[in-house]
DNA sequence: TGTTAGCAGTAACAAAAGTTACAGTAATAC
DNA sequence: GTATTACTGTAACTTTTGTTACTGCTAACA
């Protein structure tokens, strides 16, 4: 275990912040899919992404849902952070892109490694920069994108996180993930496809790199 | 100084800190319609919100400009923070809504301080939670909300900052905050007066309670 | 093998938002 | 007082997005 731990976070934490780690977490294992965190949830340990990705979503009160971002590894959820400081409920929902790993890390150890590793204290500010860095991107998206860049943009980062120029997902699945219809996405990729941007396949879109 | 400082800060910080927050900050007056901080400028210092109110805006690399969130008394801005503790560039921009104070904080203060005092560590984490939390609401705004009711929503929140039921503003600058055009905005203003929820003048708006 | 369920394509229409154009009126400058 | 400018209202039209409905196709499976 420590060697995933190192292996995910070298660069970002001294090595004896890594074994305290490795001494406390708690290591869970995910599959694609796995609802790791529900609204309204409250959060009792904070999850250090190990490997895999995890999408962020945000939910309407009456209907819809809109993914905000990706993580992967080496990263954290600062929304999760933000509930474990404030004990507040949890605004977002947090549900297994791929398969992965996460370390669980109880609330108290949290605080205390902020007074003693400066390692520890970087990391937490640099999730809350990456995430409300992140935050500002979707807002650019839906502020100012028509739903064809928006589009193209999911399917672009949906290739990066899986790591594969082919993303496997229905029209359907997208049209929740951008808060659209399903026929409004089939017709825009379909226009995608004539400007020869992406192939599409049944259950499956190629993205062609040009 | 240090007055102004324990009527906006008393409930937060502890009087030690406060008295040597006045030794070290520089107060600083300004207007409504101040320009403070530009996208793509760095911050040197961390300001700390006294009196006022202060609107935080994101611009779009073409062009139109969007409102996320308003700054008020107690308020300190965590993208300015992100922008000293990360060394980065701001994403965004701020102008005064009203005429206010602003203290000045050296950023070496804040690292100092993130050791010795629990309140500023506390201080900073629910800033950074209450910025992420209004980002999450200007989301919601954009992804489930029709423009009608984002403009009386927008209506609403400058009413509240402004203290004032009477909105002081033309058609136009509205729509720049919403990033749309002002026929959509005249539109929509004449809409809800015709529902009884406001009442159109020259360049004022008032907003009718029920 | 035939049935069924889920997926994708598309047409036709509706609603929301954006655009262009113009008119009337208040505020201001000269 | 007149001219100019800024602000608002509105009509007519376009574009974008959302909705409903139907079709054909594929995969799964009884």
């Amino acid at each position: 275990m420590e060697e995933l731990l190192t292996d995910a976070y070298a660069g970002i934490f001294e090595p004896a912040l890594i074994e305290e780690i490795s001494a406390v977490a708690n290591i869970n294992d995910f599959e694609e899919g796995d609802r790791l965190i529900e609204i309204g949830q409250y959060i009792r340990q904070m999850p250090l992404l190990i490997t895999g990705a995890i999408k962020i979503l945000r939910e309407d009160k009456v209907e819809g849902e809109l993914l905000l971002y990706f993580l992967e590894k080496g990263d954290t959820c600062a929304m999760t952070l933000a509930c474990c400081m404030g004990q507040t409920k949890s605004e977002i929902r947090a549900i297994a892109e791929t398969q992965g790993t996460l370390a669980m890390i109880p609330i108290g150890k949290m605080e205390e490694w902020l007074g003693r590793y400066k390692s520890w204290r970087n990391f937490v500010f640099t999730s809350y920069n990456k995430r409300l860095s992140e935050m500002l991107s979707a807002i650019d998206n839906l502020a100012f994108m028509k739903m064809d860049e928006r589009l193209l943009n999911f399917l672009k980062e949906k290739a990066k996180v899986n790591k594969s120029a082919v993303i496997v997902n229905t029209h359907q699945e997208i049209a929740y993930e951008l808060n659209t219809s399903r026929v409004v996405v089939s017709r825009l990729l379909k226009a995608l496809e004539n400007e020869k941007l992406i192939k599409l396949n049944r259950n499956n879109i190629e993205l062609l790199k040009q």
